[in-house]
DNA sequence: CGCGTTTACGTCGTTCGTAACGATA
DNA sequence: TATCGTTACGAACGACGTAAACGCG
């Protein structure tokens, strides 16, 4: 049993039981990915796939076992990997972002500019996706790291660190009357407009809609989109009213009027999440840091690695934070 | 990176930083392992032992870490080659059994003698342990199954299975005449006597010695040993009253009066403690069925792999127990 | 000097890529 | 016939053991 053989073997799974697929992918040859796996299955005395003809058709019952376990030696493979190259001081590598479009556009840049600056020779990915696929995504190999936002609850899955509380924001066009009072309008006043927000609105767990739900009151979503520049082209452009993050509204936003939302809609909190037991590179934890500055690298070092069980500091309010890394 | 190099690594943490011996341990030789720590060590780029001259002096905080995700990697790998073990009906197999000197000569004689009329190639090691060694060597690799009683307390370490319940029995000299009530004598009673019981009863944390301090009476320990054995010996040679465990009282034992034990000792219970997240074997598995019939094994596999929580039968007594046994 | 590690050298086994072959839709 | 997996062959690499050299107590 070697490493390349268990290598193969998740890259053939993962290619969708495609050898040559799979061999592409991990830079090798088609045949030489099938002789290890032949090798592979008569050393452990049993077959990995089953087969119609030559092809492979399903991964068999000890074959799911086995996966598991060749995944996870993988993943220390690689876990011993990073950690030599921290020891080094390697300045190169990858690391992929898994996040939602606003925090992309409006709270990264910044931080990720700064990694870069510092890190001039890592490649990073940002990888947005919708909310529901990112903690699946997390799963999968390789240096990931995501970003996402909750209405309070912690994330289920990996390790969450909080980083910083947010609160929506009321767009209103510049002539809208909603805007006079320069106050937060009620969740009443709102029921009766047509809303622009986000796609996940839509969800009946959203924070959004079970604020609405809560009063008794009906939400008309005009639109939805993932991002937060469309919301805001849509309420220019007069087809209702925005509900976003507040992150999301930039200095150049002067023509549309910014109301505080309606206190009955929770305070949010962004979080990072990190994969259990993955060792992180050094740049990794730079960005967290630069992220949200309360949080000391070392902790989330020992929570990750399981030496510790997670104690964060209270996450600043968006505001302050913003205010504090300028 | 190979599993050999890393399977050297460890073996050489093991064998105290000796290369030779170490060698010897994984049947190479000791220049092998030296090139191979060589070449391991110029691929990660940084030492892994500590050196003064050219012998090994120390790990480095670096390879303390590496040594740790090492580990986790042989484990998984073990534990693929088990896996295959038993999806080939491979009857062949090596048990590590630690538990306590009564457990190995009163509990597990017949399932032991059992399993072996099933598993004949199997060899099983019985590594009597003191209790506090015990836990700590269920780290340690191996396919090892440890045997232990507290007194209600779940063991920490690993995934604990309850086994059965017992309670303590009281052993007199024929003719001494706490017997002569043929009942349990009370705890005030067996404070004036000389005690002869196991070593662990002089931990202050011991069970027994706690009943006494919680009644406020004394516990004079006239002598203590291991071994139930021994004790008879010399509560035959009137040395004192016997207390242990219900299992140690067998056919042959006409020569002494056995009473229950006062009711303020706690009933106590043997746990089997597998290490977590490894691979058991069919005849482990078959081992604990026969040892508590009330196990289910399939649970106690997904337990130990962590796909479920545990939710253990309640232990039957120990006397339902050998009558069912039986 | 004895113990333990490193270096030198020759052999063997394994892996890999190229190329040809086979099966399947 | 195109696509994908298997078998055949030759070259290159790497691991291993033996034997000798080196350092340290």
């Amino acid at each position: 049993m070697t490493l390349n053989q268990l290598r193969y073997f998740v890259a053939i799974t993962d290619a969708g039981l495609n050898i040559t697929l799979a061999a592409e992918q991990v830079h090798a040859t088609q045949p030489g990915l099938s002789r290890q796996i032949k090798r592979l299955e008569d050393e452990l005395g049993f077959l990995l796939f089953g087969r119609k003809g030559r092809s492979l058709t399903a991964l068999t019952a000890a074959g799911e076992q086995v996966l598991v376990h060749s995944r996870r030696m993988l993943d220390e493979a690689a876990n011993i990997h990073a950690l030599a190259a921290n020891q080094r001081g390697e300045r190169r590598g990858r690391l992929t972002i898994i996040t939602t479009h606003t925090q992309a556009r409006y709270v990264l840049p910044t931080a990720i500019a700064a990694t870069r600056r510092e890190f001039p020779a890592v490649s990073i990915r940002l990888q947005p996706s919708a909310e529901s696929e990112i903690l699946a995504r997390l799963a999968r190999r390789g240096d990931e790291l995501a970003i996402i936002s909750t209405s309070g609850a912690v994330p289920g899955a990996g390790i969450a660190v909080p980083l910083f509380r947010w609160r929506r924001v009321v767009l209103a066009g510049k002539d809208h009357p909603l805007g006079q009072r320069r106050k937060a309008p009620t969740l009443r006043a709102l029921s009766a407009l047509p809303i622009v927000s986000y796609e996940s609105s839509r969800r009946p767990e959203s924070s959004l809609r079970r604020a609405f739900d809560a009063a008794g009151l009906p939400l008309q979503l005009a639109m939805t989109a993932h991002d937060a520049d469309l919301i805001k082209t849509y309420v220019r452009a007069g087809l209702g009213i925005g509900i976003l993050a507040e992150m999301a509204v930039a200095p150049e936003d002067t023509d549309l009027q910014v109301l505080p939302a309606p206190a009955a809609l929770p305070e949010c909190i962004t979080w990072a999440v990190l994969p259990r037991g993955r060792v992180l590179r050094n740049f990794t934890l730079r960005l967290l840091g630069l992220l949200a500055p309360q949080i000391d690298p070392t902790d989330v070092r020992r929570v990750v690695a399981g030496n510790a069980e997670p104690a964060w500091p209270a996450p600043p309010a968006w505001q302050e934070l913003r205010h504090a890394t300028a």
